[in-house]
DNA sequence: ATCCAGGTTGCCA
DNA sequence: TGGCAACATGGA
């Protein structure tokens, strides 16, 4: 099977993967495998090109829109990348962020898949939440095949792999799971998410999936709401406040200007941007960031979130050398 | 071993 | 409004 070639300026395949922003994305050989809604895919990156392959369908739900498209929608090609770094505050600590982080985009994620995964999100590490995306989707998701790189034999494939079918051939295939929709974890008991690492959150997403499932939450048409309101609905389910709601808001609903306060941003904001005011309210962060970082806000916190937490080790070393002066 | 993690919620004053 | 503990789990 053929690499589909998409051309990809400006973008960084592997950084925005491990942003923290989406959490299913598997290293394998070269590139990557992952879901894109109901498809499984692999995408490589060589330069400014993505080489991909979309894996196969079911045969009662055809695909919607040619690969190309899906991948140019999902990885948010068409945002105007230079435009919107452009537009961030001019001082150091978002021009570092800014360096740190070219090629980062936020992307278009499913709506459910990522209200999911962030009411799981809560006090855990990404690496947890891996964890817990990996385990929802082996139990209760969709299997699809997809091929592996021919040969495969560099692969580090973490995922089961698959029984080869017809043996002797190049390619090897590979199974990787779609995210379960609402209608499938709302049949789940609370012990049965629990098996899947998921701790107190188990009966939040169960509930959750619930309102979606019945239509009680109606999340594609929650699309055509004003932030405020948007906001409100998402704050409105189980296991849903400021910060899930603004990462959903960003991460789903392309509402850019969406700040989500976790406690890597919280940091940075004390430590970068009012270190001398220790005791300034978390209310008043919230305030000063919707203001300060303006109309791509979700962006320049991405950056922010992105260079802070891949630069911790050096950080902690700087503050304590700096404390012991 | 101890600390901490892309928080939310209910309760208290 | 604002502070605070409970809530589960596993990586570093």
């Amino acid at each position: 099977m053929k690499l589909v070639e998409i051309s990809a300026p400006d973008f960084d395949l592997a950084m925005t993967l491990d942003s923290g922003q989406v959490f299913h994305w598997e290293e394998c050989g070269e590139g990557f495998v992952g879901a894109i809604a109901d498809m499984a895919v692999y995408v490589e990156q060589r330069g400014s090109v993505l080489k991909v392959r979309g894996g196969e369908t079911p045969a009662r739900s055809p695909r919607r829109r040619p690969l190309s498209r899906m991948v140019t929608s999902y990885f948010a090609l068409d945002h105007p990348l230079a435009e919107i770094c452009a537009a961030f505050p001019d001082d150091q600590i978002m021009e570092a962020a800014r360096n740190f982080c070219r090629g980062l985009r936020i992307i278009r994620q499913p709506k459910w898949e990522c209200l999911a995964t962030f009411i799981c999100s809560s006090m855990k590490q990404v690496a947890h939440i891996r964890q817990i995306s990996q385990a929802l989707r082996k139990r209760f998701g969709d299997a699809r095949k997809i091929d592996n790189e021919a040969g495969g034999s560099r692969a580090t494939w973490t995922s089961k792999p698959a029984r080869v079918d017809e043996p002797g051939v190049e390619s090897v295939k590979h199974v990787f799971y779609t995210f379960p929709r609402a209608q499938r974890l709302a049949q789940c008991s609370e012990k049965e998410l629990r098996e899947c690492a998921l701790g107190y959150r188990a009966r939040n997403l169960l509930a959750t999936a619930r309102l979606v499932s019945s239509g009680a939450a109606d999340l594609e048409a929650w699309s055509s709401l004003s932030d405020a309101d948007l906001r409100a609905k998402l704050c409105d389910l189980p296991g849903v406040g400021a910060k899930v709601a603004n990462c959903v808001m960003l991460f789903a609903y392309e509402r850019l200007r969406a700040f989500p306060i976790d406690v890597w941003i919280e940091r940075v904001l004390r430590q970068q941007y009012f270190p001398r005011n220790k005791k300034i309210a978390t209310e008043q962060l919230r305030t000063f960031s919707e203001n300060y970082f303006g109309e791509h806000g979700g962006y320049a916190q991405q950056y922010l979130f992105h260079h802070a937490r891949m630069n911790k080790n050096a950080k902690s070393r700087t503050c304590a050398a700096a404390a012991k002066k």
